[in-house]
DNA sequence: TCGCTCCCTTGAACGTTCAT
DNA sequence: ATGAACGTTCAAGGGAGCGA
């Protein structure tokens, strides 16, 4: 809006008098402060007929006023917000380029519409003019353009800021295909109005297989879980796999193959000196990842579709491994397995994430029919079938640590092992291990771990779940609900809460163990396992690999400074859920030890209790005290409110943090 | 009952545009 | 330059339900 526009608007509400206006007439006035003008254009032609046209998205500041294959800016008359040399650029510059970022459609025609003087101007997209007419008058001649398929405008996919990955996803919306082989085939046809055909084949490769990685990020992952490993990473497991294989040489092996499973586009094998892929074995169970594998490998290896996990699977990699060893004459030959499986629990309630189940059906695959135990995850399946099915020599994988923290599913020697950090993987941040396994069998206890911060980085084997720690006292004599389940941190609020309404289970505890219980929720909450840190710099080695256990037993009920510290904690923090009638207050306050009567957290918090008459934190930031008005909570509760959730986590970190370890709580 | 994962909503933090 | 007013992104938190 022009400074003379919104000054006249200005002078005219100060000049208005409003209280002889009603409600609505003041909402119509306050609108001619804005973007009033547009509006009323696009109204006028939704009125006309224009179906399409959507007033109150097009006349934001930001939207592209984008309406069947024009693109129009609006202007109130030439001197307005830039005038026509403005709306040459966002014609002819930003909004094209935002859209061609975005890997979107161009519209072939752009039309310059001055509001005012109800000039319309349309012009092709080399800026020729094809049309002038007035908009009031003739407003219907802008339904040729809208629907004009004929004159269309294709763009080059070569083009640099053309992102091709972004152009197949939205091939991926406007066409109703699954696989990226099918998005390809239009990606080589072209397609008209949008783009022109483009010879992935011969023109781009490097560039296309660059993407092909990022293209798995948001629309593959989800389908066919195709992960695919940060190239840093890649480094570090190619060096694992070559010193697999001078140990085979020095364990007198004739000759190697490198068997992956789950190659996708061909990733993992991507670092590997071309002397290496006459010896891959490879498959993935996406047609077009092959492909685009094959491409990369120029026919030095074959990647075939595959199902790793049918009878038909397990049998292929069996068959390909002694074809190897008849076809080269080989006597003794190490069998050296790399994979980053997809890791996909198929127990999961929900439609989405890996839609492998959504294909079967719900089926168990052959591979996990054949395990006595777990197996729910993919990558589980991958990890047994490969020491089950085959004679590793070496298995150099990638995956959650809870194949041998919990399920204990592989109990081998370790030759080396480094700690990478799933952000790189397009994921939240968290810790995914690989490790260098032979087939040796060795029990650890504890596996050191190197990672991107540098140094050694330990992590433990866990036996026992907390929940084994206490039992249901029954809701009759129960205080409270103490929930307190699994060993990971995943979902904390549901799996360690304390509430009186059964919200999440129904183990009640009594008033003579809930001090001994209170630990047990108190280290479910505990932030640092969960989130790597309490705030700034997060050390992603924790996360995912520090487990709430009771291997250390009953001991920690003997600290009684402990589970008064527990006690403190636990009564004041906002997890606390109990309702404000709850017996757990009354109870808390009475076995509270005196020395921390005065302590800070909780004289704080009794003095908000005393303010608002309500008890437990989680109530008090409910708490609506009407007769002070909206803001009063904003004023004189929040501050406070938050000042003691800050307390509470130094004193959790200070004071309970430590003892949680020692008494391997948490491990 | 227990262990675990996934979807959805929020809102803080950051980005961008525009008028003064 | 500065700040209002949106727009965008992303992690945290809440909740549901599967399979053993």
């Amino acid at each position: 809006m022009s400074k003379k526009k919104n000054k006249d608007i200005l002078e005219s509400i100060s000049k208005e008098n409003y209280l002889r206006l009603t409600k609505e007439a003041i909402v119509a006035s306050m609108l001619k402060q804005e973007v009033a003008g547009q509006r009323v254009f696009y109204v006028f032609l939704k009125q006309k007929g224009y179906k399409e046209i959507t007033p109150e998205s097009m006349d934001k500041h930001q939207s592209d006023g984008i309406v069947g294959n024009t693109i129009i800016e609006c202007k109130l008359n030439e001197n307005e917000g830039g005038g026509p040399k403005k709306a040459y650029q966002e014609l002819y510059g930003i909004i094209p380029n935002r859209l061609k970022g975005k890997g979107e459609r161009l519209p072939y025609y752009r039309i310059y519409v001055e509001l005012e003087t109800f000039l319309v101007e349309v012009y092709d997209c080399h800026c020729n003019l094809v049309d002038t007419f007035d908009w009031f008058s003739d407003s219907h001649k802008f339904d040729k353009y809208f629907n004009d398929k004929k004159n269309t405008y294709e763009y080059d996919l070569v083009d640099e800021n053309v992102d091709l990955v972004e152009v197949i996803q939205n091939i991926y919306k406007v066409f109703p295909i699954k696989t990226k082989i099918e998005a390809y085939k239009h990606l080589q046809d072209g397609v008209v109005g949008w783009f022109q055909p483009f010879d992935f084949k011969h023109l781009n490769i490097n560039r296309l297989i660059l993407n092909n990685d990022k293209m798995n990020e948001k629309y593959v992952q989800k389908t066919e879980g195709a992960y695919f490993t940060p190239s840093q990473y890649v480094k570090i497991s190619t060096q694992y796999v070559m010193n697999a294989i001078e140990q085979s040489k020095r364990d007198g092996y004739d000759d190697y193959v490198i068997v992956d499973r789950c190659a996708g586009v061909g990733n993992l094998e991507s670092q590997f000196p071309e002397e290496v892929y006459p010896h891959l074995i490879l498959g993935t169970i996406n047609e077009a990842e092959a492909l685009t594998a094959n491409i990369r490998f120029n026919d030095l290896a074959d990647v075939v579709v595959i199902d790793a996990l049918t009878q038909n699977g397990v049998d292929y990699y069996k068959i390909e491994i002694e074809k190897y060893k008849t076809k080269n004459n080989v006597n003794k030959l190490a069998v050296i397995f790399l994979e980053n499986p997809p890791y996909a629990q198929l127990n999961s309630n929900k439609d989405g994430g890996v839609n492998y189940k959504a294909k079967k059906k719900y089926i168990k695959t052959w591979v996990h029919k054949q395990m006595k135990n777990g197996g729910e995850d993919l990558d589980e399946q991958f990890v047994f079938s490969a020491y089950n099915y085959y004679s590793v020599y070496s298995y150099v994988h990638y995956g959650p640590i809870k194949i041998w923290k919990t399920n204990h599913l592989v109990n081998k020697e370790v030759k080396e092992a480094y700690l990478c950090n799933r952000k790189f993987f397009n994921a939240g941040e968290s810790a995914i291990a690989l490790i260098h396994w032979t087939n040796k069998e060795v029990f650890y206890e504890t596996i050191e771990f190197d990672s991107d911060l540098g140094g050694k980085f330990p992590v433990h084997k866990v036996h026992k779940t907390i929940s084994k720690l206490y039992n249901n006292d029954g809701k009759d004599n129960g205080i409270c609900v103490v929930e307190a389940r699994n060993f990971s941190f995943a979902s904390p609020r549901l799996t360690g809460s304390l509430n009186d309404d059964e919200r999440y289970g129904k183990k009640w505890v009594n008033k003579d163990n809930l001090l001994n219980a209170l630990p047990l929720f108190c280290v479910c909450r505990d932030e640092i396992a969960e989130k790597g840190s309490i705030s700034g710099e997060k050390d992603y080695r924790v996360i995912d690999t520090v487990y709430k256990t009771a291997d250390g037993g009953t001991k920690y009920q003997k600290d009684k400074n402990f589970l008064q510290n527990c006690l403190l904690w636990s009564l004041c923090t906002h997890y606390n859920q109990c309702s404000t009638n709850s017996r757990i207050w009354n109870w808390g306050e009475e076995h509270l030890d005196e020395s921390l009567k005065s302590n800070e957290i909780w004289l704080l918090y009794k003095e908000l209790v005393s303010e608002t008459g309500v008890n437990g934190l989680y109530n008090i930031e409910q708490y609506n005290k009407n007769g002070y008005g909206k803001l009063w909570r904003e004023h004189t509760l929040y501050p406070k409110v938050i000042f003691l959730k800050k307390e509470l986590q130094k004193f959790y970190v200070s004071k309970i943090r430590d003892d949680m370890f020692k008494y391997e709580l948490l491990k």
